[in-house]
DNA sequence: TCTTACATACATACGCGAATGTATGTATCA
DNA sequence: TGATACATACATTCGCGTATGTATGTAAGA
């Protein structure tokens, strides 16, 4: 059992990522040997030597081969016409990540890996840099339609545009967190449009884009 | 160098437990050997070895030395007469959270150990119980606050109770993500006044406790 | 109140397993 | 035939738990 051409070569990649993803996910990440590792991709520690320099490259290629919580936000942005209800937009871009936390479970399993099962403390650990980096990134992303909405008037007097990105970052970070650290407690196949309608009617004059009668009465 | 006195032996356990803090958030609890805990502490293992059982017990300890963040949430509610205004009562049960967590640095120090330098896993694990009784008992104190809530009329239709508890325990750990994880990146020291009453009136009919022209014009 | 006897509060030393990283072997692909 | 894609074997480290040493506090007896 030795050389193997160069999709088999990739697959046992690919088994290794596959491994590492249940294994940290149920174990965390620094109780996770890498022979366990190893063991449940079918190889040994000298397959996963080969294609990751350690345990620390092994968690930044899992996390690469991902794409991430929020990052598609920008892609989600980049479709946003400049003419188009910025308030509309941050709906679906809310409701996306919503919907995609509830059904893709690879994506679930890769965010509670590095939310939960990972003790990120090192200043220039690719991980901790990444989850800063998105956040920074979303948080841009949020604070930059809720300027655009604030321009149209549609920001509900006292509150400032910095307080509302911060209240709409908490209630997506508190659903990943919720959703991913108390699965059995929290429902996550909901009625999510009404929810998020209800946070935004609480932040913005959505009276443009949801004019519903039982919420303006309120 | 040997026996002390009572009181010392007492001084001696909260320093190992000070030390414990400090070095748990800044390396992640499985980072964190029990030697350097016994440095910072001035002692040496021996001494952690004889206050407590093992590290787990030690990090179980540290847990249960400060009150924890949502348990008060009960005291407070035991202050809730039953004739008074529930939405009153919840504002103050937040708003009392949020200016805790800004506030409060050694209470901030553990909640960050626990929820973003521990990899929990272990089913009997005496943290993971933890975290999971507090997540459920706050969950069931917003559930009753929102059932009496809806029970005078004052929940926005289209929403059911536990979409507005889950909305709120969302918000809430939401905040204890942001600011903890991203302190520099996510501002504590705010008007969470209006933040709350934002969220309070996306959910509910406000108008009883916080009769703002300016929310009731939005 | 002095001493004895024991418990306490640690320090020191040691054995152990587990996990890591590396060095080397080996069969196969190209 | 050389580079590849691993498996195997080995050395080393690191942290844990425990066993043991030791000096002091403390209570009881005389």
């Amino acid at each position: 059992m030795a050389r193997k051409t160069k999709s088999e070569s990739a697959q046992t990649r690919e088994r290794i990522l596959d491994a590492a993803e249940v294994e940290m996910e149920a174990r965390g990440v620094s109780q996770t040997s890498l022979e366990r590792i190893a063991k449940r991709a079918a190889v040994t520690r000298g397959a996963i030597y080969w294609h990751f320099a350690d345990k620390s490259a092994l968690l930044q290629a899992m996390i690469s081969r991902t794409a991430l919580p929020l990052r598609d936000l920008r892609q989600c942005l980049s479709q946003h016409i400049p003419g188009d209800e910025p308030l509309r937009l941050l709906r679906e871009m809310l409701l996306h990540g919503l919907h995609r936390l509830a059904g893709d479970q690879k994506h679930r399993r890769v965010c509670h890996i590095i939310l939960h099962r990972c003790e990120i403390t090192a200043q220039g650990h690719p991980a901790e840099a990444l989850l800063s980096a998105m956040f920074e990134e979303s948080r841009e992303v949020l604070l930059s339609l809720c300027r655009e909405i604030e321009r149209l008037g549609q920001l509900r007097p006292g509150l400032t545009v910095d307080a509302a990105t911060d209240v709409l970052m908490a209630f997506m970070s508190g659903n990943y967190e919720c959703t991913l650290r108390h699965p059995g407690l929290y429902e996550v196949d909901r009625d999510w449009d009404a929810i998020v309608d209800s946070v935004l009617f609480g932040l913005f004059d959505t009276t443009v884009i949801a004019p519903r009668s039982d919420l303006a009465a309120g």
